[in-house]
DNA sequence: TATGTCACG
DNA sequence: ACGTACGTGACATAG
């Protein structure tokens, strides 16, 4: 059975491009990140696919027959970036290597040819897959040809769409993508359709006259500025949709049996692959009359054919060895199962030094004989590479083992490296620097329920082959952090805070289960209460949790307006809600349902559930390598969003509580930390002068706005001036500051305006961080830590305009971070010196809580603040307010 | 596992 | 015209 697999070569690459930021490159410099992307997704269509013939299409020159018809065809288009355009060499060079036929005709896109074939191919009812990110390709569905649409950043993921999957998205058939086309026209080739008429309409339209043809006939059915639109651009939408359609009838010298391919020649492709650097893909590649093997099961093929390593796995009796060994180890990896590390099971250790590997079995350490291993761990002054120490030191605490000395932590090097990177594991990261491949741990331990432990040999030589290629990754790490400038951000900053984090968890924060069962009571009660009523209004019972039956009640049963709607239903989110509030009495309640609902399930009955016996405390989980911006991320469970706006939720925090007696809750926290940033990031000559003199900023933002006295700023206009401030930091937009204010997008954009007309510094600084977006392909926070934003130049607005929101934000927010890690490390130093009792316990993003003894209380109201006001000098001063009291309800 | 909702800075 | 506020995690439902 043939089937054939046609890809669209120029849209491949480029989103290849954009989607691998890695800054690959051959030996002699050239760069190599797009044409590596393409080769992902080639072999994952390979495997996926399994085509018996394929075709690799490019366009051809610049000059296409449909600029005959309309000169502005494509016009306005960026150029091709030259990064990019050097690759295309090297792209034909590497699928001619593989024994894949590609082909270009002058005149014609690629659109066309494989629009050509696709249509013989189904005539032949041949089985036919054609690869493009272009709506456009659409259109040639049918029943033997389907579309594999590329979604997401992503290489590999595809939505496959046949006439069924069309019909179902868009509601229409495949020969109609061309009048969709043709009406809300294609800004990225310029082709205009009709003014106006944006994709919901256009689908409107179409599901009412069915073709463009058919509507122009019929213009006298349509009402008011859309018939007019309509009317005026009649030519227009013809031609659009003539330039939307895809010429099937290209003069093709192809035959069929030049696009057979049954895999490559070892001989050719080596050569080429190694050329490029990506000897990592080498044995990923399916050759011709070789095992087909699948390209991305682990363990990888070759990885196994490599010389085992010398693992020995440690006994009793060969204990003496390994501890002679110790002063030779650099890297150290442990293999835990669990996600909470708090509950991880240590199944052993592997140490590496001098190309020597040992396995410990983690009970081995349970001996008395193994008492210099257990000091050599903990003993600060060892230092130790690895990945993910963290996790380690967690890990072995609970299980009774101390851990210190963590020296270079491979998986924050990655994360500063590049924080949205999604190669996760050390496996990934092999990948990532080209390395000989390892297996992923799930390949070797299974997943989930279906987790086991393999036996000892198997693991030792597993964990032994992350050690070696940590070995490999570190040095590589250590030269891009140096010519990163991020030195003192790794060394300095993230390795230092990472054993601050673990002391924090360790520690913990005791939590009064009596207070959150009382609390938990009250809801209890009025839940119930809540839930008939409402059960009443509805003249039945339901699941209130249920979106789906809610919408039901309040949409089909009561009638009430549809809103907004989700992908799966009705919307009945708050502020949905809160817009139904004067219809019914039923919402309302079900409002206050929801709060409590929400209170009751996370806070108290997940709260109590994380007690640990032991200890009566919660102990959360920093997660310090995976936010974009630089923030922590706090889990298991997550302390940074324990309720405070609402009084109700707000007593959730009376029961966390001083875990010894006569303590104190202690807190400080930054005031307008972000904007203080802001201000001195972009030198903005008034919002530094209304820091200087510690003015109300939102006060003081309301009076530049509206041109207004101090007296004359009303709680109304302070409002709308603190949401300008939020939306400032966030990237402002109109439409969003319209959304949060619930006024027009005019009057919103109007604000912005009047915004940047008083404060110029910081509209020339959202201009500037663009611009540099675009220059770098990074935007950096003042410690240098970065964040890559491929898609500022995206040639979809809402990618890009996400993209350019993200360089304003990321700056201002990451700076933020980067300041209360540094308050975090100096804290945590003048605490040792001075020999202070006092625990820090929790971080939330701008603030720090503490437990402190009744007779330290006074020093640390007045070290802390001052500590963290000092943690980096800004043009304008940071200001760190404390409270304290019994609780964290009452330290506020 | 995906989706909707809602808690926080 | 396009379609969004930035960054997170946990829970319940439903397939």
């Amino acid at each position: 059975m043939n089937k054939l697999m046609m890809i669209d070569g120029n849209n491949l690459i480029y989103r290849a491009f954009y989607g691998i930021t890695a800054p690959l490159q051959t030996a002699d410099g050239r760069p190599t990140n797009a044409v590596y992307g393409f080769m992902l997704m080639l072999l994952r269509l390979l495997q996926d696919e399994k085509p018996t013939h394929i075709l690799v299409t490019f366009d051809a020159g610049k000059k296409t027959f449909r600029h005959d018809t309309y000169s502005e065809y494509k016009a306005g288009r960026q150029k091709t970036p030259p990064e990019l355009s050097a690759q295309f060499p090297l792209l034909k060079e590497l699928i001619e290597a593989l024994g894949i036929k590609q082909y270009e005709l002058e005149n014609y896109e690629a659109d066309d040819i494989m629009g050509t074939l696709a249509d013989r191919a189904d005539a032949e009812k041949c089985e036919t897959v054609i690869v493009s990110g272009d709506q456009d390709v659409l259109q040639l569905a049918s029943e033997h040809v389907r579309i594999n649409l590329l979604k997401g950043k992503g290489v590999g993921d595809v939505l496959p769409h046949g006439p069924e999957q069309i019909m179902e998205r868009f509601g229409l058939t495949p020969a109609q993508i061309v009048d969709l086309k043709g009406l809300m026209g294609d800004s990225s080739d310029n082709i205009p359709g009709v003014p106006g008429v944006g994709e919901k309409t256009a689908l409107k339209l179409l599901h009412e006259f069915g073709s463009v043809e058919n509507l122009l006939d019929n213009t006298d059915k349509l009402k008011g500025k859309q018939k007019e639109k309509v009317e005026e651009n009649k030519d227009s939408a013809l031609l659009s949709k003539k330039l939307a359609t895809i010429f099937r009838e290209v003069p093709l010298p192809l035959e069929w049996n030049e696009l057979a391919y049954a895999g490559a020649n070892r001989e050719t492709a080596e050569p080429v692959l190694r050329k490029l650097q990506f000897n990592s893909l080498i044995e990923k590649i399916p050759y011709a009359g070789e095992e087909d093997e699948d390209p991305f099961a682990e363990p990888a093929p070759k990885a196994e054919d490599r010389a085992p390593l010398d693992v020995r796995i440690v006994d009793e009796d060969t204990l003496g060895e390994l501890i002679e060994f110790l002063p030779d180890v650099s890297v150290l990896h442990a293999e835990t199962h669990g996600d909470n590390p708090h509950h991880a099971e240590v199944a052993g250790l592997t140490l590496h030094g001098q190309d020597r590997y040992y396995y410990v079995p983690f009970e081995l350490l349970r001996s008395p004989k193994a008492s210099p291993v257990l000091d050599w761990l903990e003993n600060a002054d060892a230092p130790k590479s690895g990945y993910d120490l963290h996790r380690t030191d967690l890990a072995l605490h609970w299980n009774g083992v101390h851990f210190a000395g963590a020296a270079f932590d491979s998986q924050l090097a990655a994360y500063l490296i590049d924080p949205t990177e999604t190669a996760t594991t050390v496996s990934g990261l092999a990948v990532k620097y080209e390395l000989p491949t390892l297996a992923e741990d799930e390949a070797v331990y299974g997943r989930l329920t279906k987790f086991a432990w393999p036996d000892v040999e198997t693991l030792a030589a597993h964990s032994a082959r992350k050690v070696e290629a940590l070995e490999a990754i570190i040095p590589k790490q250590r030269e891009l952090l140096e010519s990163f400038e991020m030195n003192d951000l790794f060394y300095k900053l993230e390795m230092p805070l990472s054993r601050i984090l673990a002391d924090m968890e360790k520690q913990g924060i005791a939590v009064n289960p009596d207070d959150l069962e009382a609390l938990g009571s009250e809801f209890e009660v009025e839940i119930k209460r809540l839930q008939g009523e409402i059960y009443e209004h509805a003249g039945t019972e339901f699941n209130i949790n249920s979106t789906r039956q809610l919408g039901e009640i309040l949409f089909d049963k009561l009638g009430l307006p549809v809103k907004k709607k989700t992908k799966t239903g009705y919307s009945t989110d708050a502020k949905v809600l809160e817009e139904l509030a004067p219809y019914h009495a039923i919402v309302r309640t079900i409002l206050q349902y929801r709060q409590l609902a929400k209170l009751q399930s996370t806070y108290i009955d997940g709260l109590l559930k994380e007690i640990r016996p032991e200890t009566g405390k919660v102990h959360t989980y920093y997660r310090q390598a995976l936010t974009a911006t630089g923030r922590l991320s706090s889990q298991y469970p997550n302390l940074q969003n324990i309720p405070i706006r609402l009084e109700e939720g707000r007593k959730i925090r009376k029961a966390f509580v001083p875990s010894e007696p006569g303590w104190t809750i202690l807190a400080a926290d930054y005031s307008q930390i972000e904007l203080r940033v802001l201000a001195h990031i972009s030198d903005d000559e008034g919002l530094k002068e209304a820091f200087l003199h510690d003015m109300d900023i939102h006060t003081k933002t309301a009076m530049d706005v509206f041109g207004v006295k101090k007296e004359e700023v009303d709680s109304n206009m302070r409002r709308s001036a603190k949401a300008v401030n939020f939306g400032i930091v966030y990237g402002i937009s109109d439409y969003g500051l319209s959304q949060n204010l619930g006024i027009t997008r005019k009057q919103a954009a109007e604000f912005i305006e009047q915004y940047f007309a008083a404060f110029k510094g910081v509209q020339q600084y959202m201009h500037d961080i663009v611009e540099e977006a675009k220059k770098d392909g990074y935007v950096k926070t003042m410690l240098e830590r970065r964040r890559y934003l491929p898609d500022i130049h995206n040639r979809n607005f809402a990618q890009r305009s996400f993209a350019e929101r993200t360089a304003m934000n990321t700056p201002i927010q990451g700076t933020a971070a980067d300041i209360i890690k540094l308050a975090m490390v100096q804290v945590d130093a003048v605490l040792a010196e001075r020999g202070l009792k006092s625990r820090m316990l929790l971080q939330v993003h701008d603030e720090l809580v503490f437990e402190v003894p009744a007779d330290e209380l006074e020093l640390m109201k007045k070290l802390l603040p001052e500590t963290m006001e000092g943690a980096l000098k800004l043009s304008v001063p940071l200001k760190a307010d404390v409270s304290f009291g019994d609780n964290w309800y009452e330290a506020k």
